[in-house]
Order: C-alpha cells, then structure tokens, then sequence
RNA sequence: GGAGGCGUAGCUCAGCUGGAUAGAGCAUUGCCCUUCUAAGGCAACGGUCAUAGGUUCGAAUCCUAUCGCCUUCACCA
C-alpha cells in the first residue's frame, strides 16, 4: 500500500471521529523544501465538509495521525497546509523493498485484449526525411514505448503514401533527365536520389509556366497547361490503369526510397511491426461510404459527390467521394482505421501521430468513424505536435531550406566526438568505441532536445547554435549514468555486499530522503505520462530527478566516508538511480553508455 | 469570418486534477578539479506569468473579452 493511501485511511477516519464528517477525498502534495516535513495534506478542501479555522482542523488531524500512524513522527501546521513527517523507516523499507528491482517503475507488459496501435513517421515517398519527421518518429517511437510501459501491447506502425500525383513527378523527371541512374550507379541514397528528382521536376515546371506566362498566358492558366504537368496527370492515369511499364518504373522508384528511408530509421533507432500501403488501402474506404450513404450518415450531392454534414456538431459539411467516385484523403484514412481493426481485432483504440496542421482532418475522421458506429472509434486519439521551425522560418523542401535527417545524426555525432576529444575523455579507447559513444551521446542529445519540449508546441530549432550537451541535456543525465556504472565498478562488489539488506540503524539524510520521495513517485510520472501521450513529461521528470542526484552526489563520499552500512547504502541508492534512468530514457528511445 | 493552438526571466523551456515566496538550462558574474569522470557542483543576477475583467479562502493554471503569432476551414495529400 503507498504511503498515500494509507495516510488517506486514515485522515478520513479521522475526520469521521474527530468532527464526524464524511470525506470522499484528501488532497497531497509534496512539501515545499523550506517547510519541516515530507508530504503535505491540504486542509482547505475539507472546509466543504468540515467547519471551522483550518489552522485548527490541520492541527487536530495532525495529532490523530501521530498518535495512529506508526509511520508519522512529527507535524506542523502552516496556514492550511498540513506538514507531516515520515520516519526513516519507511523510507529505508521501501528502499529494500526495490532496490534490486531492474525494472522499477517500470510496469511489465501484459498480454491483453486492450492493444493500442500507434501509428507514425508515414513521409511523402517523393522527399527525403528531415528535421520534422524525425520529431514525429521520436513522439511517436517513444509514446508507444510509454504506452508498452504502462502495461498495454502496442502495434507500431505507418502508412506509406506511395500513391498519387507527386510520385508521378519524380518519375517523369527520372525519365527525361535521369540517365539511368540508380543508387548504385550514384552512391546517393535512394530517396536523395528520388528526392533530387522530384526538385529537378519544380525546376522544369517553373520554367515552362514562366515560357507560357510570356506567351500571353495567365498564371493559372499556365500552370494548369504546362506540358510536364500535363505528362505527370497522364502517367497518374496510366498507373491506376495498371501500365505495365509505369508500375515496373513507381515500383523501381519507391523500393529506392524505401531502402533510403530504413536507413535513416536504423540510425534513429525505430521501427514498425507492420505497415500499411496507401495504394493497397485507398479504395477500402469506398466500401464504407456506400454503407454510410445507406444508414443516412453521409449524403449524395447531385452531381455524384458524397458528403458528411458535420454542421450540427459544429463543423462544416466535408467531401469523402469525388463526384467522379474517385477517393480522397478522408476516404482512405476511414478505410485505413478499418482495415486495421480487422487485421489485429485485440486493438482497442489507435494513436495517430500527426502534425497539428491536420487537427481538424481527425476531428473530422474520428467523428465519422463514429458516426458509422464502430465502438473503438471513441478511442482514438490524434497525437498532435507542433511544426519544427528555423530561424528564417518553415521548412520547405522545394526551397531547400531543410534540416536533413540524415545530415543532422552525422552531425550529432561529429559535435558529440569534438567535445569529446576537447574535454580527452575517451583517450585510450578503441576507434570503433569511440564512433560508437560518439553515436550514442549525439543520438541522445538530439532526441532529447526534440522530446523534452511539450509536443503541442513548435519547435524552434537553429542550425548556427548546436543542440546542448550541457545542462539539461541527455548528454548531462548519460553522464550522470556513466559515472555511477564507475561507482560500481570501483565498489568493488565482491567487498561490498550489495545485496544486504540495509539495516533500519541507518540514519537518512536530508538529501538522500528527498532523493527517495522523487523515486516513489516514478511510477505514477510513467502512468501520466502515458495518459497524456507525453514524453516530455518523462523526460523532464528524470532531469529533476538526476539534477537532485548530481548536486546531493557531489558533496558525498560514497566510497570514502562513513560506516559499512552507509556506504553501502550509497552504492545501492545510485544502484537504483541508475536503474532508472536507464528505464525512463530506454522509453523515450535514448541509449545510455556504460562509460563516456 | 468559423474553428483550433500558442503567448511564463535576454534566449530555450518546466510548472501534474487550481495551493505556500512561479522553477530549470543557456547567457552574464563570482567561487570549487591532490576528493570514485568539471559534459559537473555552489552562488549571484534576472518575472506586471500578453492585457483587462470574472469565479474563490487561493489563479500562470478555470471562465469571458481584447491584443499578438501560427494552423486550418480545397472534388490536394
């Protein structure tokens, strides 16, 4: 039973026997660092029920709770917050209780029929991944990692928009100007190939709008009529027909990208247990649309076209068939959710990570799923982030003004080796363990920087002033890490015995029971954390846990000073930090090295 | 115009279902490496929580209005 519930016991009962009132509910909360005392009751909410001069109330409670509690050792009452000491006891007993459990905090996953499918990265396959897929691969990598931890099964996975107009561009511009280049030939991976192409095609269309424009032609006129548009719409058509030669050729060109894209996910550290085909999904949808069309929650316009009208819910009529019957957006995501539906029946509910710039498109399709009476549809949740900006503004590819995934992790790792040969940390270790540390640490500072910040909100991220390696920072917590694996190398376990249980004449200080406070509440950050979708909240938990650590560990001899029992007290408690954070940042994808 | 989001220190951000004197990092300025890793520690400086009202014992947090920035409202995806 946690310390809360049982204090909660019994500050009911005693508000039952003191003023014979009923209380449905007690409030905690941490006691501020300069008050006396280790957990806080606030006193103001039971005013509701219980008459009178909080100070009063608070100073009545406290004594029932000292005379009952075993584990209270002392109150004080400060306007309506109630200070409660708790005794080294139970600190020390809820330390033995887990400081050899690997895995604190850490729920196991437990088979079940309440899977979550969490869908992300899903990149135009005409354009190789930048800055702000890789925000949404490590939100969406580490949500489902949270989730997993929480106790739920997770499927990972993500729709590849292989279909439509702008592969077509690529293609055609491979065609005209590519010479048969491939990635072997080139050396270029597959989707900086393809991507190059699909820039090369913009190039050529700007062009002849601006041959047409000076032939008299208005510009809309002009875009609609330029002879490479025109040849791109042709080769759309052909390839829903089923060309032979156009299909060899979009299968040739979407492998490459495919082939590029897992590279990138390789050095990122995610992955799918299964993937969705936006040209194998788009016509599931239809199906769907004629049923709806019959049970009356969709409606045929004239000219063909069917609508949903969402008026009396507050959103505006929205289109999910084409008057010529072809499929929209809309259409092949209700499919897609279906179809998902079908192929794993033990997924409850589905994550969507996706940029905020389509909030209302799920509004929409959540609502229409609805409509269509399907009961997991009130279980979805779109997993909203913010756009990464520069300086200078958006991202736009056209314009070249990206941050390249794959640029950005070797760059990582560059600044992550610079410092490291500056500060001579790794002299005398081998070449490939130095890449390799190189790769972790720069890794992780990149993920964290990206995931600490509240996914709602935009990222502004400037490519002059490197990511941070300093202060709160992955890199900081690593090091954290690292230093206590070297703690526990130089303990020399086989002189100290880490098994001991440690013996309750063990006197707690100030520092090292704040420490323990901070790691009882870890499991309940992980379970917030999964009920609001947020890394960042792991995240910055763990700095304030490390950053507690750090300054308390600083001043401390773990292995100089002190009895037998403190000293081993001491390994054991950075024994469990560790742990720790090796658990939290194993959720947000980040490695922690064993030295750096 | 309708809808949604954001606005907290010079900069980047925390701040859980309302709680005590609003917290970190960076930057600036002092100290601290004969003490298991200084990517570190200690301290100083820095705030009208966009603005104005409201709700209440109590508001950065909830409500309303206003201002500023962003997104969206396509037979595009």
């Amino acid at each position: 039973m946690s310390l809360q519930a049982i204090l909660s016991n019994h500050v009911q009962q005693a508000v039952k026997a003191i003023f014979n009132a009923e209380l449905s509910s007690v409030e905690f909360q941490a006691t501020r660092k300069e008050f006396a005392g280790d957990i806080t009751i606030v006193v103001f909410p039971m005013l509701r029920v219980v008459k009178g001069n909080p100070v009063q109330i608070g100073e009545a409670i406290g004594q029932y709770l000292l005379d009952n509690v075993e584990e209270v050792v002392g109150f004080n009452v400060v306007k309506g917050f109630l200070n409660i000491e708790i005794n080294d006891a139970f600190y020390i007993g809820f330390f033995n209780e887990v400081k050899n459990d690997d895995t604190y905090g850490f729920v196991d996953v437990e088979e079940g029929d309440n899977a979550v499918m969490v869908e992300y990265s899903s990149p135009n396959t005409n354009k190789p991944l930048h800055l702000g897929h890789v925000r949404n691969n490590l939100l969406g990598y580490s949500v489902a990692e949270i989730i997993k931890a929480s106790g739920k099964k997770v499927y990972k996975t993500q729709i590849i928009n292989d279909r439509g107009i702008h592969i077509c561009k690529s293609m055609l511009a491979w065609k005209r100007f590519g010479n048969d280049e491939t990635p072997e030939s080139t050396g270029l991976k597959g989707d900086k190939l393809v991507g190059s192409y699909y820039v090369k095609f913009d190039q050529e269309y700007k062009k002849e709008i601006e041959i047409l424009m000076a032939d008299g032609k208005t510009n809309e006129e002009a875009k609609k009529q330029a002879p490479i548009l025109v040849e791109a719409q042709n080769m759309l058509q052909k390839w829903e027909a089923g060309d032979k030669e156009v299909v060899a050729l979009w299968e040739m060109m979407n492998q490459w990208v495919y082939d590029g894209f897992d590279v990138t996910y390789k050095n990122l550290g995610v992955d799918f247990d299964c993937l969705y085909h936006e040209s194998k999904t788009y016509l599931l949808g239809k199906e769907f649309v004629d049923q709806g069309l019959k049970t009356g929650v969709f409606i045929k316009k004239e000219d063909g076209s069917v609508w949903c009208d969402l008026t009396s819910d507050g959103l505006d009529e929205k289109i999910v068939l084409r008057s010529d019957g072809t499929a929209v957006y809309m259409t092949q995501d209700i499919g897609t959710a279906i179809q998902r539906i079908k192929d794993f029946p033990d997924v409850g509910g589905m994550v969507y990570t996706v940029g905020n710039e389509q909030d209302y498109h799920f509004k929409v399709l959540f609502l229409i799923l609805k409509k269509l009476g399907f009961d997991w549809a009130k279980n979805l949740y779109h997993l909203s982030y913010g756009m990464v900006d520069l300086p200078s503004g958006k991202m736009k590819s056209r314009e070249g003004t990206v941050v390249d995934a794959d640029d950005l992790l070797v760059e990582m790792s560059q600044t992550a080796g610079e410092i490291s040969e500056d500060l001579g940390k790794l002299d005398g270790y081998r070449d490939e363990e130095k890449e390799e540390l190189y790769k972790t640490i720069g890794l992780g500072a990149l993920k964290y920087f990206v995931l600490k910040v509240d996914p709602k909100k935009r990222i502004l991220f400037d490519p002059k002033e490197s990511i941070d390696f300093n202060g709160n920072s992955a890199p900081y917590i690593q090091m954290a890490y690292a230093r206590i694996q070297s703690i526990l190398r130089k303990a020399n376990l086989s002189e100290i015995d880490l098994s001991r249980e440690i013996q309750s004449t063990l006197q707690l200080h100030e520092k090292e029971k704040a420490l323990l406070k901070q790691v009882q509440l870890f499991p309940e950050a992980v379970q917030n954390a999964a009920a609001q979708y947020s890394p960042a909240l792991i995240a910055n938990y763990t700095y304030d846990l490390v950053k507690d650590f750090s300054s308390f560990y600083q001043n401390l001899q773990i292995l100089g000073t002190g009895n037998e029992v403190e000293k081993v007290f001491r390994v054991q408690l950075s024994k469990l930090v560790s742990n720790i954070i090796k658990n939290a940042f194993g959720l947000l994808g980040i490695n922690v090295p064993e030295r750096m």
